[in-house]
DNA sequence: TTCAACCTGTTCCGCCTCCG
DNA sequence: CGGAGGCGGAACAGGTTGAA
């Protein structure tokens, strides 16, 4: 059954021109006289035609959409570079479709299939990582995308990513309290099948034995990512009586759920503790906590992401997958200002 | 169960007109 | 006569629907 929508026919019954005409008088063809364009236009305004992008992607093969495939839309790090993401493609008339998936590899197969299903032009995705499942079929799909904050170590070769040095940033954040005295830093870090994860640990670990000390596995503790998560951690590292004077997080947000927890058992930032974050989400946001973080430029990383999909999108030459890695920067806050030498 | 028709907009190709 | 501009015809995309 018809709906009531304007479509090209109509325009083209009331004008008096082909449907091909319309179309291409719409889209502002100049193989069309500027009279006929203008006059077109004016009725399709009048009529309040709007068009339908399902069936001229159809036909086209376009559809000027790309998916944005997250873990976590609730974490502000990643709402930051959807903002960005979106501005990006926005400038270059394409729209974006964002898919959270709860860090689930299932949620993610059903959003790349979602996302083919629509038809977009290209994807974007912070990868959940459990396994090379969803990045074997995506390569299998033939269509472009780019790994953003996370990469396959080993299978750079096939895919394109942007991502920060967690190498350096797991190392730079550990060095910055090694110098402010602390020797039993405890790590919160994400699963190790997350790259950033294995790789800030990796830094981290070079951080101690570059100081002369020895790795203790009992001071990493793994958290889930997904946000809300982080309490129970934290009560069994004070049931389990670690010791320690500093915390490094994988990610901002769990800085603060652990010194939210902390707090519950009479633990206080800064007065007994110094920690340093992931992220740094408070270049964008305020909030009352001032978190020593690491960060990327997140702007970076989310423009480089758009450029090299759209250059895929643009290029008709086979993709050349490159790994583009953002140098890690110490934001140094309050958050981090408790030295043990002070005491 | 099969298959044609339909939906809507785009694209390729070609025709007609006009002008120099 | 030839080239350019302006426009139209037909094919087509893939899923859905309904008739045979």
């Amino acid at each position: 059954m018809r709906n009531s929508r304007v479509t090209l026919k109509d325009i083209a019954a009331k004008t008096g021109y082909t449907i091909n005409t319309v179309s291409r008088a719409l889209k502002n063809k100049d193989d069309i006289s500027l009279q006929t364009r203008q006059k077109i236009q004016e009725v399709a305004k009048e009529m309040g035609y709007i068009g339908d992008s399902i069936a001229g992607a159809l036909r086209s093969g376009h559809s000027k959409t790309v998916a944005v495939i997250l873990g976590d839309i609730s974490n502000p790090h990643f709402a930051i570079i959807v903002r960005e993401i979106e501005t990006g493609l926005r400038r270059h008339h394409y729209s974006t479709f964002i898919i959270n998936t709860d860090e689930n590899p299932e949620n993610e197969a059903e959003a790349i299939r979602l996302a083919l299903s629509r038809m977009v032009d290209g994807i974007i995705i912070c990868p959940t990582q459990q396994s090379d499942e969803n990045l074997t079929f995506l390569i299998n799909q033939n269509i472009p995308f780019v790994l953003i904050g996370r990469h396959f170590i080993g299978r750079d070769d096939c895919a394109t990513s942007v991502v920060c040095d967690d190498f350096m940033g797991g190392r730079l954040a550990t060095e910055h309290l090694l110098g402010l005295g602390h020797r039993n830093i405890l790590f919160l870090n994400g699963p190790l099948f997350i790259s950033s994860a294995s790789e800030r640990l990796a830094g981290y670990k070079e951080a101690l034995i570059s100081a002369g000390l020895a790795f203790d596995e009992r001071m990493v503790r793994e958290v889930p990512i997904v946000a809300g998560d982080c309490k129970h951690v934290i009560d069994e590292v004070v049931q389990d009586k670690i010791q320690f004077t500093a915390i490094l997080a994988f990610s901002d947000l769990i800085a603060y759920e652990a010194m939210y927890a902390l707090q519950l058992h009479g633990f206080q930032n800064p007065r007994d503790y110094a920690i340093v974050g992931f992220d740094n989400i408070q270049s964008k946001f305020l909030f009352p906590f001032p978190l020593t973080s690491i960060g990327s430029s997140k702007t970076t990383m989310a423009r480089r992401a758009v450029n090299l999909l759209l250059e895929a999108l643009n290029s008709n030459k086979p993709i050349v997958h490159q790994e583009i890695v953002l140098k890690a920067r110490l934001i140094v806050r309050a958050s981090s200002s408790y030295r043990v030498d002070s005491i």
